[in-house]
DNA sequence: CATCCTTTGAAGCGT
DNA sequence: ACGCTTCAAAGGATG
């Protein structure tokens, strides 16, 4: 008996309210099987959000560091053309006061340099309008990280992107001291050299710099061209970097865009595992040799102050994502996460997961209220897009036409599917090029 | 062992 | 705004 159809006759049959009571019980039920203390109160169908800009504390570092919710209300108001269309969330989370992926980019804006990138969290000096477009048609998020009210005492923290998938812890409102992130350095770099300098001050990882088109390009042919020259006696890699610049010189402008357009995905994912960092993280941490006597000569201290100046920027988690019509967005593809990165955004090991694909009624995109259970088996409710389960349809007529509410226990995955790079995200039941905006909640 | 070399592009920084 | 500097990758060469 197939039990996912079972489940969706019953609820076609039921009303609205009573369906949502009905999921938010299942999700409760799950909660309390894998919490202690045990869960709350069932959510109310008129589950309260709040999408006001929320004051976290205690989160400068690891794994609650999520982005400072300094957000502006206003952001929120801004117009989002997916926003035209029947609200996603519609009901369970939205009713003009819930989470909007859509809304957690800001469409206008300008991307300029020294100012922040489209995913990043300012620190206090950030006006309304400084979202930043995407020049690969990404969403811009707004700097808002919202923080879902479940129910009394308890609350759906965004902690940031796993595969692409967004990830809420849920908090205890009087439980706000996030674990310390146990995340490996990042650098994996075979030298090792070279990391931040206040790295050893603080704890924290020397970020790279996303690789630009003209690396990625490197990074692709090098093999190519030193197989080439190899076979002139020529191996050094300046050598290898000269033809090679020579040869994309030589490319035509559509040959180059493939970079440029891999290279701006690399960089929002970037900027997805290290919101708030920028380069000048890392600007004069590789001086050249010159520079460097000439520097530390001078005054070394102060170079080391400077060097804590410019790595100020806590390691922070919360990335939102949208979805939706944006589906040449670069981030809107599945993406893997290495468990390491997992590690960077919660903090912990990769739990084990269980899926449950909610769908909602009137909506084109549901919300996900996946929880983590790191100290049992996990619970991971994701709730995807009506377009998902239905035959392919325009984002419009998507829109237009929603779904029929269902209810999907998917399956359970767990660590070991993590570690070997299978996700949630992976289930069957998504097209891995959909449009997809889900969420992920972790159960401490 | 740290840095240079060599390329292009992105971004920071100083003027 | 403009120009210069730094750093992304690579690995052999150099100090």
């Amino acid at each position: 008996m197939d039990v996912s159809a079972e489940i969706e006759r019953a609820i076609e049959e039921m009303e609205r309210g009573e369906l949502l009571s009905t999921v938010w019980a299942a999700i409760d039920e799950i909660l309390a099987d894998t919490s202690n203390p045990p869960s709350p109160p069932l959510v109310p169908a008129e589950l309260e959000l709040n999408t006001h800009p929320q004051p976290v504390e205690s989160q400068a570092e690891g794994y609650g560091a999520c982005i400072p919710m300094m957000a502006d209300p206003h952001m929120f108001e801004q117009q989002n053309p997916l926003m035209a269309a029947p609200t996603m969330y519609d009901g369970l989370l939205c009713q003009g006061d819930i989470i909007q992926p859509g809304h957690l980019y800001s469409q206008a804006g300008a991307y300029s340099q020294g100012q922040y990138l489209p995913y990043l969290w300012p620190e206090a000096d950030v006006p309304t309008a400084t979202a930043v477009s995407h020049p690969a048609a990404a969403p811009q998020p707004c700097n808002i990280a919202p923080v879902v009210k479940l129910s009394e005492g308890q609350s759906l923290r965004w902690v940031g992107v796993w595969n692409g998938e967004m990830l809420y812890e849920v908090i205890a409102e009087d439980h706000f001291a996030p674990p310390v992130s146990t995340a490996p350095p990042l650098n994996t770099s075979k030298s090792g050299k070279r990391k931040c300098e206040s790295q050893q001050d603080e704890n924290r990882p020397y970020v790279k710099k996303p690789p630009n088109a003209f690396m990625l390009f490197m990074k692709e042919q090098r093999v190519n061209v030193e197989a080439e020259l190899n076979i002139k006696g020529i191996r050094t890699a300046a050598a290898v970097n000269t033809v090679l610049g020579r040869k994309w010189n030589s490319l035509t402008k559509e040959e180059q865009a493939k970079y440029y357009d891999k290279a701006e995905e690399e960089k929002w994912l970037h900027a997805q595992r290290h919101p708030g960092w920028t380069t000048r993280d890392n600007y004069g941490k590789k001086r050249k040799r010159q520079r460097k006597v000439k520097a530390s000569a001078s005054n070394p201290e102060e170079d080391t102050q400077q060097a804590k100046k410019l790595c100020v920027t806590p390691v922070q988690t919360a990335v939102m994502e949208s979805s939706s019509s944006l589906t040449e967005a670069p981030h809107t593809k599945t993406r893997m996460m290495e468990p390491c990165d997992l590690q960077t955004v919660l903090g912990m090991e990769a739990p084990q997961t269980q899926t449950v694909l909610v769908q909602l009624p009137h909506t084109q995109t549901a919300v996900t209220v996946p929880v983590f259970d790191m100290c049992h088996l996990p619970q991971v409710y994701e709730v995807s897009p009506a377009s998902w389960l239905d035959p392919p349809e325009t984002a419009s007529t998507s829109l237009a036409s929603p779904g029929p509410l269902t209810l999907t226990q998917i399956e359970s995955t767990h660590s070991e599917d993590v570690g070997g790079q299978v996700s949630p995200s992976d289930s069957q039941l998504k097209p891995p090029s959909s449009p997809h905006c889900t969420a992920s909640a972790a159960l401490l």
